[in-house]
DNA sequence: CGGTGTCTCACCCCTGGGTGTGAGAGACAG
DNA sequence: CTGTCTCTCACACCCAGGGGTGAGACACCG
């Protein structure tokens, strides 16, 4: 089955260049091409393309807006993927882009073989980044560094005080979290206490903070 | 420069076959190979390669842990990198494999040049992963909403109930917060009041709660 | 000019929570 | 078997914090 693509980039140049090498291949087929944003968003609601390799830096209209646009339009049969093009490594972009759903990122002074290869990729429905921008994702991501220091914070805890002190991170009252855990508030008050005097703390805000902090807790898990 | 090379993997076969392939290609020496972990840590410490083969499943220590060892024994001078590959494509390796640091993560099947490839750009610095690994680290984090719907919570708060929220959030008392504003208690009490009544709160610890949900701040941000 | 919103502050009430002390039961190691 | 650790609970103290009500000073806007 062939792929069929659009080609969006304000340089006629390019798109020639790109048209000619990706026709050029038997899987690929260029059915659409667009010289501006506006005119991306209209030719891919017009002809469904399976992929659409967007330059980053258009008139009228940016890629990364034209690729929002497409991917918030997709009719759930037919999904429409983007893969962006951009002359230069601007990081801000790379985040926006995959961060709307963009499928892939390449610079466009990539080897031709390089493109040819990413566009069977995405519309394969894989992900492929140019080498730079993956490893400034992966260290985007990991460099929250794997705190050794915080959780041994914890480490001094038992195994009750980190389950009580995760309940108090839930926003949980002392009461709440006896009957949570089937035990009088006396037997809470001592846990909590013990928590705050092994970690240094004297306000349960204080506790929440350090279950964050420590990871014992993390923003958008479970509730 | 010819990138120094290791070879780590527990079946001979593959050892010889990545060998041969790869010291075929003029850039690239292979100085080093184990068929385990444990060897893997101590070869790389004698030799000192510019980049490791690391297969994710070998007897004795597994490539993750060696790979963990690797890393924390490089000294500033010679940094070894590491290019993680599997035979499956097992997400729990890849996401622990890029937390310890790795540059890559390559499945075996790949075509023999993407290996090649891989090795380049990540002895250059960079990084390089497998289409199907990378589509899922970028669905992994951007499937995260970046939270309209969590800011909006805030968005009812006046400026400076946000600024009092973030000082709660510091784990300030009332009277810390009074003074580090420079107004009475009392006005602190009334914002702090006003929060919890917009925000549906009770407690300052759900409050704490709520900052770190909804981005406010964020665990590992300066204090 | 009057209405609205924000920031400021005060007084009162009272419960929840943080603190101290003490202690019984069960598990486990030496 | 004795010491240590953990989990459990109780009584008591006290105050920071949460809740209600009201109000003065500005600023902005129609």
């Amino acid at each position: 089955m062939t792929i069929r693509l659009m080609i969006a980039d304000d340089q006629a140049m390019v798109r020639a260049g790109f048209a000619a090498l990706l026709n050029a291949q038997s899987d690929i087929e260029v059915v659409a091409d667009a010289e501006d944003g506006e005119a991306a968003v209209a030719a891919a609601r017009l002809h469904h393309p399976d992929l659409v390799l967007m330059d980053v830096r258009m008139p009228r209209m940016d890629g990364l807006e034209a690729a929002r646009r497409i991917l918030a339009t997709s009719d759930g049969a037919h999904l429409t993927r983007i893969l962006m093009l951009t002359t230069f490594d601007v990081d801000d972009y790379v985040y926006e882009a995959l961060r709307l759903g963009a499928s892939g990122f390449l610079l466009k002074d990539a080897p031709p073989e390089d493109l040819i290869t990413a566009v069977r990729v995405v519309a394969s429905g894989e992900a492929l980044l140019a080498p730079s921008v993956t490893r400034r994702l992966i260290e985007e991501f990991f460099a929250r560094p794997t705190e050794p220091v915080r959780t041994s914070m914890l480490e001094s805890l038992t195994a009750r005080e980190t389950e009580v002190l995760r309940l108090v991170a839930r926003g949980m009252s002392n009461t709440d979290i006896a009957a949570h855990l089937v035990v009088s508030v006396q037997t809470v008050k001592t846990h909590v206490g013990k928590i705050f005097a092994k970690l240094g703390l004297r306000d349960r805000a204080q506790a929440v903070i350090c279950a964050y902090e420590s990871g014992l807790v993390t923003a958008g898990d479970p509730r």
